[in-house]
Formats: C-alpha cells, structure tokens, sequence
DNA sequence: TAATAATTTCACCGACTTTTCACAGAGTTG
DNA sequence: CAACTCTGTGAAAAGTCGGTGAAATTATTA
C-alpha cells in the first residue's frame, strides 16, 4: 500500500505517515499541491491523502490536475469552516473526505474503505481469441471451438494468468505465487496436474501451454 | 406542488410554508427526522427541505433513512458554520443546500431548480425482458410469466444489480460491496442466502442466476 | 408496544475440487 | 546404453465450497 501524504503542516504529514507506516504501509510527502500534482506523474500511489487549505496549488485544484492523467483514489482533509463554495461550482473527483481535528485512526479506516472500494471492482473486459479458443475474463467463459469449456476455478485462474503473460516463460514457483497465492505451501508438481487437466479441457488448444523442462511452462500461440 | 418542510424551529416552518403556499404549493410540516421519515413514508412529496440540526434524527441521517425506500429531491438547510456538512449532504443522497440565514425567496428558488432538473430529466424506463421474466427497475417491479413477484429490498436490489451486469462474473466480495454498501461487515454466505431466496422467487428462471463455482454469481440469460 | 417481515448467521451434507503420490515413459548426460 | 532427472498421468485421499433449512437478530409496521 502506497499512500501520498498531501498537507503543508509537518506535524499532520509524520502523524499520518507515522500511522500508515505502522499498518505496513509505505509514505510519500508533499507539501502544496504543486508538489503533490509532481508525485503523481512520477509515481503510482494507491491512495492519496490531500489536503484543501494550500499555498501555491490548494488541493481541490491539485486533484483536478492529477486527474487529468491519474485515477488514483483520492480522499479530501478540510478543516471545518472552510469555505467549500468552490468545492461544488464544479465536479470534484475525490473519493472520500475527512474534517478535521480527525483522528488518524478515522483516517486510515477511510482509506481502508477507499482500497477496498476501487479494488473490488476491476474494469476488466478483455476476451482473448487464439483460433478457436476464446477466453472471456470478465464473464468468466472459455470456448473451444465454440463449445463452451467447463474449467474448475484453479483452471480458469491458471489459464487466465497464462493468457495475461503469453510469451513468458513461467516457472512452477511463480505460478504457485501468483495463481495459488503466496501462503501455498506444498508440491511443485500440484502445477503439473493442473496443467494436465487444463490441457485435457482446451482439447486440441492443449498446444499452447508448451512444457520447458527444468523450468516449468508457458503459453505461446 | 407538495412540500415538506422538516424543521425544529416553528417560525421557520411558518416562513417557508406560507411562501410555498403563495405560490400555490402544498405545504406538510415535521419537527424533526424521525417525523419527516414518517411522513416520507405515507405520503408522496415533490421535494424535501430537511433541517440538519435538530433532535431526535439530525437530517443526514434521516435522509439516509428516506433513500432506503424513495428517490423524492432532499434539500439541506445548514446553519453558517457547518458548511462541512454539505460535503456529506451530497454524498448520502441530498439534491442542493441552503446555508441560513436564507430568503425564503431563494429557498423556493432552489425549489424550483431542483424540481425542473427532476422533471425534466428523461424517464429512464429500464425495463428487462428475460424470456418470462421482466424486470422494471424504475418501477421496482418483477414478474414471473406476467404474475407480479413480491421480492424483499435486498432481493430487488440484487436482482437489479445482476441484470444491470448480465454476462458478468460476480464476486460475493463484489456484490456485497455494490449491493450492501463499502460498509457491510459480515459473511459472504449472506449472499448465498440471498440469492437462494431470489432464485426461489423467480421460479424457473432462477436458470439465469449462473453458479461460479470458487468465485461467486453471474446473471446470464 | 407487539406482531410481522426482512436480514443475517450458522451448521449439515452432498458434490465437486485440489492435492498428493506412485509409476511409466520421455528426455538428458556422460 | 545405462543412469539419472524430469514430466505426464491416473487414482485415491483430503479438503473446500455451495445449497439449504432453521435459528437468531434486526428492522419495519400496525
């Protein structure tokens, strides 16, 4: 979790950052908008914390710009009394707001809310076509030939993973990390009976999953 | 024109009733949220001007309250001051904000504004045709081969979820988060529930609701 | 307030899925 | 070619998931 800590009080900055590196996160600083418009370009946050109150850039203006290239998640700090007028003469794209005094605590239950928001639904929509064997992700179809495949839910993940990285060679290790999770703790060849019956249900698109040996696999058309 | 007007002070009421009244509105009066939730229930109203402060239920949370079950425009009443809470009126669902002190003049000014914006809006009528089965979610009306299905909230709302992303692999961590709200803390088998209980209402055509097996749900006809 | 309805949790069971394992056979190396 | 390593495969064991009914909890209505 990569968090962008907007405000020109320092005290604010190292309280929130203090408590979003004791949650395992990782924090970048700025301190107006215009450096905060700058991070963003040169980096990829999960979140960003802005403040509205500002010198140079104030941080209305600042998500405006950052906008303009970023859809990064973004939650409002104001202190209460501000004037918000400007706020809604036009379209916000923040994603959430806290007034202060906040406690940090709220704050980082926001930003919880805030990931769990954007995380939970991906845009997805693509549908991979190799000759007859078409792979829809987002409604979760494979079609051999037309014919609809009937893939368990490691199968899907795995052939999924496979389209998402054709071309590369993936050990069993990766693919127990990136398909099985990292917590899996078991045998390498648990992949190879997967690919079997993967392999067993794309009928003659079984050609695609090439066995490297010594190594472990990968999809190529 | 039927007003309600929802405020703790009287003289307010009286104000802004009898400017309503000069224009030829209807005018219904409560003194807090919990009155103005019942009054929302039993009566149909062209718009709402809600109060924030006031005992009982303050109006953001009465306005949460009346969105549960009607879509009627809410206008917020804020005292000076408390211009914070309009970042919050617009998220939960209130259609424009009025600081006091304020002109009834300009009140009824907003009125109007809000009530040409919801009329003139295009009815959207999104009705669904699933072979027997049709869904009108404007309406908030099901049927099974022409007979009216009685469905609870949750099952309308997550049959209109479903049909408004036919085709697609639905997540219960997704569906919870759509259809119950980012705040929802508890199981996911309560979707199971759910969807059994939606699955029993629309008789046969509970063919639609496609189990996936390890992930979750997919509305496909 | 009482009654009624809706929502949520929970545990059981059957069905399906995943994992492990041993053996066979294919590929590699000296 | 012999010894070795590696992968494909089938089958059995272990594990997981979803449908369901019912109970518990919460919200709504009269």
């Amino acid at each position: 979790m990569k968090i962008l800590i907007v405000d020109d009080e320092e005290m604010i900055r190292a309280v929130l950052r203090e408590y979003a590196e004791f949650e395992g996160g990782e924090a970048d600083e700025a301190a107006d908008g215009m450096e905060a418009v700058q991070m963003c370009r040169q980096n990829r946050y999960d979140v960003v914390l802005m403040d509205v109150m500002m010198p140079r850039l104030d941080g209305f203006s600042a998500v405006k710009e950052i906008r303009k290239f970023s859809q990064v998640p973004v939650i409002m700090l104001s202190a209460r009394g501000e004037e918000y007028d400007k706020l809604f003469g036009f379209e916000i794209g923040s994603d959430d707001y806290v007034t202060k005094p906040f406690s940090p605590k709220e704050v980082m239950a926001r930003v919880h809310a805030v990931l769990k928001r954007s995380t939970a639904a991906p845009e997805h929509h693509e549908v991979y076509e190799f000759e007859g064997l078409r792979v829809d992700v987002e409604g979760r179809n494979v079609y051999v030939d037309g014919e609809k495949a009937e893939l368990t839910p490691k199968e899907y993940e795995l052939l999924f993973y496979f389209v998402q990285n054709r071309g590369v060679a993936l050990s069993r290790e990766r693919l127990l990390n990136k398909v099985w999770g990292y917590d899996f703790y078991g045998d390498d060849r648990t992949v190879d009976t997967h690919v079997k019956m993967l392999r067993g249900n794309l009928k003659e698109y079984r050609k695609f999953i090439v066995t490297l040996r010594g190594l472990g696999y990968k999809f190529e058309t």
